[in-house]
RNA sequence: CGCGGGGUGGAGCAGCCUGGUAGCUCGUCGGGCUCAUAACCCGAAGGUCGUUGGUUCAAAUCCAACCCCCGCAACCA
């Protein structure tokens, strides 16, 4: 049953967000600028698809399910629900989820194996190596014990046998995909990345496991599941119809939007896998990066991790989206703050946009009774408002422009002038000086309608980052046509009809205090299991109703009690410094020589950066006495010394105000 | 030679690919206006665009070298 098509299709997607934990303000960031882009695609005459989803396999999920007592796939579920209630409560879901565990994924991605498998991109082979369940990579280079250099954590000696995919053999024909496609990985410094990454060589990858149960079976060859991230990137293809891609027209990708450290899969992997099934590819790659949080003012808050509910909850989903497209510039990394995020909801949102709505649509109702007035007809440039007829080509192609190269932060900044040349322009004219002389009527007419008809175009142009706050604005201008079809190309000066009733003016953004608002945020970003009350926001019509997070211990392991037994174990005593100095190729490390009483241990410690060498010697310090002892850059240390950790990663040692004996124990 | 990001008025950032009067938000000072959400408008102070050299009629922008800062890792048992 093939669509035809009157439209082009645009088809695109966010990540699948892995279920083994609960969203933050990054994967939302992911999503909502995926949405932007479907909500423009579609003003731009494209019939749009977008889908989001779960990546919901690997050893990860198995595990925290194991730990909290539930089935892989139960546990999953519950995970994935809540991915899926916050986009839809979000407004920002797209048109599919996909689950990895979906059967029709499952089907997808043991035909897509077998195409490769036909075409002789699949190998058997056995592989022993240090494993990373954290990372669900093998770390190269690692010996038993060493821990992952991604994640830190340690690594896990693992021999199997398993199936390779023979990523090798793609080297050239991907460097001749990107060169012949130069646009398909952004921005540029990711494609230089990558580029160098694949010109240093690619090794075959292992495809299978069989350490693990929780992954789609490998079909006739149990126990053989699939590795995630094979698994996953597959994903996108199942959303669009899997074997029966061509039946959609969806397939392929119009674009994928992921974060930049999972450009290597996107760009690297799945282009190759497609390759050796013989599948078309998709056009871009985009990543986007990461956001970071300004430490001093975020202190207060503890953590970095943000989650997106409690903004929403506090100010609405719209000042957010506005924020992350207005402040970050896509692609780069960006700064994010809440005490930004007020500053610009107050100043570009209240100030700036809602306000610009309510001056304008008060004047209409009170000096012409709520009807749209007519225009003087003037030949003359004088009685429009300055730069409309700029506005009407100059300006709207530039900002599509700017949208159309995703340059949203520069899309909005254009859009923000024309509201300040509204402003100016009502400032100017004076249209309640206008309103007290009869003869000035046509005037008043005027400049009443240039400034309501320049706020509709605004709220067109807004309305992919805005989407609810310019339905407000368009309806209230009286316009009945649904604002998410009109078409960009087609909008053009002196569409608004004199004599249209406008709405009811209300405001659209109420301005917000915001040492109170950021301190409502923090206060529910303090409360993780708890979830958000029902409080409507001024600017949120999806009324976050959302079931309390069934406490999955994945997400927030508390801080479990020991009892005296378990701290007994600890053996800490007084310890002298005889000797200290630097391990070479080491900018943190000291080697020191410590006398604990009954010998002399050598300890190395990450005390470097705070402290010199000869400062040590002669210093009374805690010593953990009975650890085991563990190489650092090659010296061995046998045991710890104890000292406060500072944020900012400094160490300050533990001493003691009096004296006290080398050697004595601590309890 | 580990990987990456960055150094632009007081703060936070854009602009750099596609050289040509340095822009945005906030803050400060002075003024205007009163339709509007203590809003809006105007004006002012404040920048040798990290340093040095090069290319050019012209460099924040291109090239080279260098300095400094921040993540991550190596290395904080």
């Amino acid at each position: 049953m093939s669509t035809p098509r009157a439209k082009p299709k645009y088809y695109l997607t966010t990540p699948l967000y892995y279920t083994n934990g609960m969203p933050h303000i990054g994967h939302t960031y992911s999503t909502i600028v995926t949405d932007v882009i479907r909500r423009y695609k579609r003003m731009r005459g494209f019939d749009v698809f977008m889908t989001t989803g779960a990546d919901e396999h690997g050893v990860n999920v198995e595990r925290s399910a194991q730990k909290a007592g539930k089935t892989p796939l139960d546990f999953s579920t519950e995970i994935a629900k809540q991915w899926k209630d916050l986009w839809d409560d979000l407004g920002i879901a797209g048109d599919e989820f996909i689950r990895t565990t979906d059967e029709k994924h499952h089907r997808t991605v043991q035909w897509l194996f077998q195409r490769c498998r036909d075409n002789g991109f699949i190998d058997k082979g056995s592989y022993t190596g240090q494993y990373c369940v954290h990372d669900n990579a093998y770390v190269v280079d690692a010996g038993p014990g060493d821990p992952c250099p991604d994640c830190g954590r340690p690594t896990e000696t693992v021999t199997e046998e398993n199936y390779f995919f023979k990523l090798s053999e793609f080297q050239q024909k991907l460097l001749d995909f990107y060169a012949a496609n130069p646009d398909f990985i952004q921005p540029e410094t990711r494609r230089n990345e990558v580029l160098s990454f694949v010109n240093g060589g690619l090794k075959n990858l292992s495809i299978t496991r069989t350490t693990i149960k929780w992954g789609i079976p490998v079909p006739g060859e149990a126990p053989h599941v699939f590795y995630v991230w094979f698994d996953a990137l597959i994903g996108y293809l199942s959303a669009a119809g899997g074997p029966e891609y061509d039946q959609r027209g969806l397939w392929p990708a119009d674009l994928h939007i992921v974060g930049k450290e999972i450009i290597r899969f996107h760009a690297v992997y799945w282009p190759a896998f497609l390759m050796a099934a013989d599948l078309p590819l998709p056009k871009q790659i985009w990543a986007h990066g990461w956001l970071l949080f300004d430490s001093q003012k975020m202190s207060k808050s503890r953590g970095n991790v943000v989650r997106p509910r409690p903004i929403v909850n506090a100010l609405g989903i719209e000042p957010l989206r506005y924020y992350m497209l207005r402040e970050i510039v896509f692609g780069q990394d960006g700064g994010f703050s809440y005490d930004a995020m007020v500053t610009r909801y107050n100043s570009d949102l209240a100030n700036g946009l809602g306000n610009l709505a309510s001056r304008t649509l008060t004047m209409i109702d009170r000096y012409f009774g709520g009807e749209i007035p007519k225009p003087a007809v003037a030949p003359g440039k004088e009685m429009y408002a300055p730069g409309a007829a700029d506005f009407a080509s100059e300006s709207l192609a530039n900002i599509t422009k700017l949208y159309d190269r995703f340059s949203f932060s520069q899309a909005l900044e254009a859009i923000w002038e024309q509201v300040a040349a509204i402003d100016k322009f009502i400032t100017v004219e004076k249209p309640w000086a206008l309103a007290e002389k009869p003869e000035d009527r046509d005037r008043l007419a005027t400049v009443l309608y240039s400034a309501a008809e320049s706020l509709r175009m605004i709220a067109a142009l807004a309305h992919p980052v805005l989407p609810q706050a310019t339905i407000k604005i368009w309806n209230q201008l009286g316009l009945t046509e649904p604002l998410g079809q009109v078409q960009l190309d087609q909008l053009a000066w002196g569409q608004l009809k004199p004599g249209t009733k406008i709405g009811k003016p209300e405001g659209i953004f109420p301005r917000v205090d915001k040492t109170e608002t950021i301190a409502r945020i923090e206060t529910m970003e303090q409360e993780p299991t708890k979830a958000p009350e029902a409080a409507p926001t001024p600017a949120v019509t999806t009324a976050p109703a959302a079931a309390s997070a069934p406490a999955a211990a994945a997400v927030a392991p508390a801080a479990s009690k020991i009892g005296i037994e378990d701290f007994a174990k600890v053996e800490m005593r007084v310890g002298l410094v005889k000797a200290a100095e630097r391990v070479a190729g080491a900018d943190k490390l000291l080697q020191l020589q410590v006398d604990i009483g009954d010998e002399v241990r050598q300890i190395v410690a990450g005390l470097a950066l705070a402290y010199k060498p000869e400062d040590l010697v002669g210093r009374k310090v805690v010593v953990v006495t009975n650890l085991q002892p563990r190489k650092l850059r090659g010296v061995e240390s046998n045991g710890m010394i104890v000292a406060a950790s500072l944020p900012d990663g400094a160490p300050v040692l533990a001493g003691f105000l009096e004296d006290v004996p080398v050697g004595a124990r601590l309890k």
